[in-house]
DNA sequence: AATAAAAAGGGTGTATTTCCCCTTGTCATT
DNA sequence: AATGACAAGGGGAAATACACCCTTTTTATT
C-alpha cells in the first residue's frame, strides 16, 4: 500500500524530528520532509520534487511564519492540504490560518490519537476542525459585524502611541497636525471602547499590532 | 545494560509523546514517564515509584509551571538531575531555572544530535550548559549590580498602572495618598530609565509583571 | 543613642492628555 | 446636483500626568 506523504514545517527541530518518529509508528503515513521555516519549504515546492499529501505547518517560525506561508500556498498551491500545528490558541491567529486555506488547526497539546484521526480526516475528507476551531467559526459568523477593522493609517498611529513619544511628536512623524492626531485618538477610543492611551497600548499588544 | 531512566514533563502531549519515540531510538535511554505539568510529576515523586535519572522539564505549563516545579525540586529532591526544555529564550527565565538547580537549559529548536549529547553530559558530568546559557551566566556576573529589583508594593503599583485607572484611583486602591503614588512613579521612572506611564506599561509587559 | 535608609506625604508649576463640539475639502454614490 | 461618509484640521477647557524640591515618620543598622 502506498503511504500518505507528510511534510513537517517547524523550527523546533527537536519537535519535528520527534514527531517524525511518532508518525513513523502510524502505518498509513510516511514523513518525506522536514523544514525549519516556510521559506525553506516553498523553495522545494517550486522545484519538481514530489509533493506531500499533507503539510504539517507550524505558525510561529522565524524568517517566514505559518501565516505568510499559508498565504503563499493559497496563491500558488491551493490544492495542498495543510494542517496547522501550534501552541497558539488565540482566535485571530487561528482565523487567519483557516481563512488562508488551512484544512485544520491543532494545538500541540493534542493527544497523539486525536492527531492521527485528524491526519486521516484531512486526507480523506479534506478537512478537520476541532471543537475549538468550529466554535470560533460560529462565533465569527455572529459577531463579525461588531469587530472593528483598523485602517493603515490608524495602525501606524497605534504603533507610535505604544512608545513614549507625545502626540505632538507622533503628529510630526506622521506629517499630520496634532489636531488630526487628536481625531485619530478619539475615533479609536470610541471604536475600541477605551478611555486612555494605556488602554490603546494594551489593545495593541493583545491584538499583536505591536510586538514587544 | 541498564538504561538511563528519563521522565518528561510537558503539557504538549504531541511533543512529549513524540520525544519519547525519539529517545526510544537512543539505545542508552529509556522514557519511564510522561506528565503534563509539575503537579502531576511531583505527586509521583512523593510516592515510592522509581525515580528517573534525568527529568526533562518544560518551562511553560498550566497548573504548575517549570519554575515552580524547579523550586519544589530544589527543596525536596535537590539530587534530581533536571534538564529544562523550552521555546523560551529570555534571560530572566533561563536564569530562574538555572539558579533553582536545573542542570541545563535546552531550546526546542535544538538538533536531536545535540540533545542526545546534552542528555549524556547531564547524566555523566552532572550538567550541560549551552553557549547561550554560559553567555548569560557570565553576563549575569558582570551586570547583576545594575539590574533593578522591584519591591512588592512597587509591583502592585505597576500592575495597577497597566490599566486605565488614574493615579488618583490607584492611590485609593492601594490606600495611599496620591502624592505617595507620585513618589512611586518617579522612583520607578528613574530606576527604569523611562519617562511616561506608557514606558512603564511596556516594561511591565516585557518583564512579565503583568500578563495580558 | 545616632545614623542612615526607606516609605509616606506634600507644594507648586508645567506639559500632556482627554473631551466636546465645530469647519472644510474630497470622493464616491444616488 | 444632492447626499453622505470620511479624512484633516481646529478652539477651548478640564483632567491627568510629570517634574522638582521638600518634610515627616518608620524601620533597620551600628
Amino acid at each position: 500500500m502506498e503511504k500518505i506523504k507528510i511534510t513537517i514545517v517547524d523550527d523546533h527541530l527537536l519537535f519535528s524530528q520527534s514527531l517524525s518518529y511518532l508518525i513513523g509508528t502510524f502505518k498509513e503515513f510516511n514523513v518525506i520532509g522536514n523544514y525549519i521555516n516556510g521559506k525553506e519549504f516553498i523553495n522545494t515546492l517550486s522545484s519538481d520534487e514530489q509533493k506531500p499529501d499533507i503539510v504539517l505547518l507550524d505558525v510561529n517560525m522565524p524568517i517566514m511564519d505559518g501565516i505568510e506561508t499559508m498565504k503563499w500556498i493559497k496563491q500558488n498551491h491551493p490544492d495542498l492540504k495543510v494542517l496547522a500545528l501550534s501552541v497558539n490558541d488565540d482566535e485571530a491567529t487561528i482565523m487567519k490560518m483557516i481563512t488562508n486555506g488551512a484544512k485544520g488547526y491543532l494545538l500541540k497539546d493534542t493527544h497523539p490519537k486525536i492527531f492521527k484521526e485528524a491526519l486521516i480526516e484531512v486526507y480523506e475528507r479534506g478537512f478537520y476542525y476541532s471543537e475549538m476551531v468550529s466554535g470560533f467559526l460560529i462565533n465569527k459568523l455572529n459577531n463579525d459585524k461588531k469587530k472593528v477593522t483598523l485602517k493603515e493609517r490608524e495602525l501606524e498611529f497605534i504603533k507610535l502611541a505604544c512608545t513614549e513619544k507625545t502626540y505632538k511628536i507622533i503628529a510630526d512623524e506622521m506629517c499630520l497636525s496634532p489636531k488630526t492626531i487628536d481625531g485619530y485618538r478619539e475615533s479609536l477610543f470610541d471604536k475600541l471602547e477605551i478611555r486612555t492611551r494605556i488602554g490603546l497600548v494594551l489593545y495593541a499588544i493583545k491584538n499583536k499590532i505591536v510586538i514587544i
